[in-house]
DNA sequence: TAAGGTATGTTATAACATAACATTTTATCC
DNA sequence: GGATAAAATGTTATGTTATAACATACCTTA
């Protein structure tokens, strides 16, 4: 029989607090939702697991504004398009192999070795925008 | 006769400061920078500068490494595709109306308002790639 | 059970950014 | 010119985001 461990699993954890978030959390926002859990835990235990996930891609970072949202697909190895609703918070994802194929073109046209691609929209979503609270 | 202002224009300051620079500087880089001119200055001052710049289009906000390079062309109106070599930190900006076009086809898709697009890639320069040190 | 890798906890601090208020400069009007 | 208001800049302090560095615990496998 084995020991059990009694830690709690923090990368579970942190996709459980963004899943049930509709919009973009900071970190720290994620950090004061896990002290209801353990009041002890510190910045480098969130980030961790934020880093963790995102390398899954299972959470997108939005590095225009230094938050994360779980991922709405499960699982998809394209770089989505990330629109942000300035309004509202709201993130939605998109897959858009033009948007891909296009951005190809241009690290070609340069010969820039492309590793990785950040594609963030700013806007309003149609609720923001159609009044709907 | 008027008075002589004393103190430094430190807009044209900073721009010169990002065109002296082969790549992108954090906004503290080019505060220590300034110090030169004017040992006490603040990072308000810096991050207002860089504000009115980027408003202006003469210089970049890479969001992805809270960093800022002049503007390479001499004004544009169209959002950039900026490349970041994660080697050298050089910066190449590229006008690529498809990106654009594909990505306002996404933005129209969901109904979502663009206001601002943030267009990043991030991989090796061709001098980099070529060991070219 | 020793040894080594991986994950987590902990402390401290680095790096990035802005709020709030004071002062100076500039423009405008009389 | 002098009064006044608007805009820009300076200054202090602090807020926010992120990670370095090291300690401890956990898990695997020989």
């Amino acid at each position: 029989m084995r020991t059990i461990k009694n830690s709690i699993n923090w990368h579970a954890k942190v996709l459980e607090v963004l899943r049930n978030h509709s919009g973009a959390m900071s970190a720290y926002d994620v950090l004061a939702e896990l002290r209801q859990f353990n009041p002890k835990i510190a910045p480098p235990t969130v980030y961790r697991a934020l880093a963790a996930l995102a390398k899954q891609g299972r959470v997108h970072r939005l590095e225009s504004i230094n938050a994360f949202v779980a991922c709405q697909c499960d699982q998809h190895q394209q770089a989505p398009v990330l629109s942000v609703c300035d309004d509202c918070g709201v993130v939605e994802e998109s897959i858009a192999p033009q948007v891909l194929n296009a951005l190809s073109d241009v690290a070609r046209q340069s010969e820039f070795a492309l590793t990785h691609q950040v594609i963030e929209l700013h806007g309003r979503c149609i609720a923001c925008r159609d009044g709907v609270s």
